[in-house]
DNA sequence: ATAATAACGATAATCATTATTATTTAATGA
DNA sequence: TCATTAAATAATAATGATTATCGTTATTAT
């Protein structure tokens, strides 16, 4: 009936689910296994207007190719400086301690936080016992 | 006996108090009229030395060129949706929160903070009034 | 069905950043 | 001091990620 987004579309949406915060490289990389005549620039265009609609988050780091998370909940990413995986906080964090942290900032910018975007970084227990 | 820096690199570091959380353009510019002969190499070098060496916050945006801190100690940004402006929290954020958060992030992912970039969104208090 | 609109694939262009290289400046030390 | 070595520079080329262009194809509306 509807078929509301492109075959492309759609197959980039299933590779985001699939992968774990993606570059857009790996999703085309993912995609083109099944659908090889997609090309590198419809990944970026679809992940960027699906960025734009809030339907994914986009992640930047220094000095890396942006990441894509289809979890638009609230949640923080923590970055391992070692393997360079990503890891989710998902809810785990303690929804009191956000709500004293926006306390905090509120006390000290006057800002009513609405959104954050925290991103943490450091070593992950893999590569703590190598270093 | 403090380490002595080349002649560019001091006038990057005073660019960096001067300006406010600037892209290495931006302090390319400022550095340049003063210093013409300047590469804009040069200031990337040594602002990615500075950020390796820990005397400079390395920020990256989505869709934006990084920005640089001279303030190292612990804080975050919070900015208004509404009149655009920056606030910074200093250092006004209490340490034991930021513990108890690292402790958090720990426990959920397994990474052993070792830095936050957070940013706040929302509305200050000035354009809470007005909307 | 046909026209209008949107999305596509291929690829060129752009922007930020890093690497190279020849040269200059600073440090070392006999 | 003067020569030798090391470090940092300016200029510029190269790279990597991302966006823009453009002719074509697919989808939607009339």
């Amino acid at each position: 009936m509807s078929k509301r987004f492109s075959a492309q579309r759609e197959r980039i949406q299933a590779a985001l689910a699939t992968l774990d915060h993606p570059t857009a490289a790996q999703v085309y990389d993912h995609v083109r296994i099944a659908y090889p005549q997609i090309s590198l620039g419809t990944v970026y265009r679809n992940l960027s207007t699906m960025a734009a609609e809030g339907q994914v988050l986009r992640l930047s780091f220094p000095s890396a190719p942006d990441r894509f998370d289809c979890n638009t909940a609230e949640h923080c990413h923590a970055a391992c400086q070692g393997c360079g995986r990503i890891f989710d906080t998902d809810d785990t964090l303690p929804a009191q301690l956000l709500t004293q942290l926006d306390a905090a900032v509120e006390q000290a910018t006057g800002i009513r936080v609405e959104a954050r975007v925290m991103l943490f970084r450091g070593w992950c227990a893999d590569c703590r016992t190598t270093h």
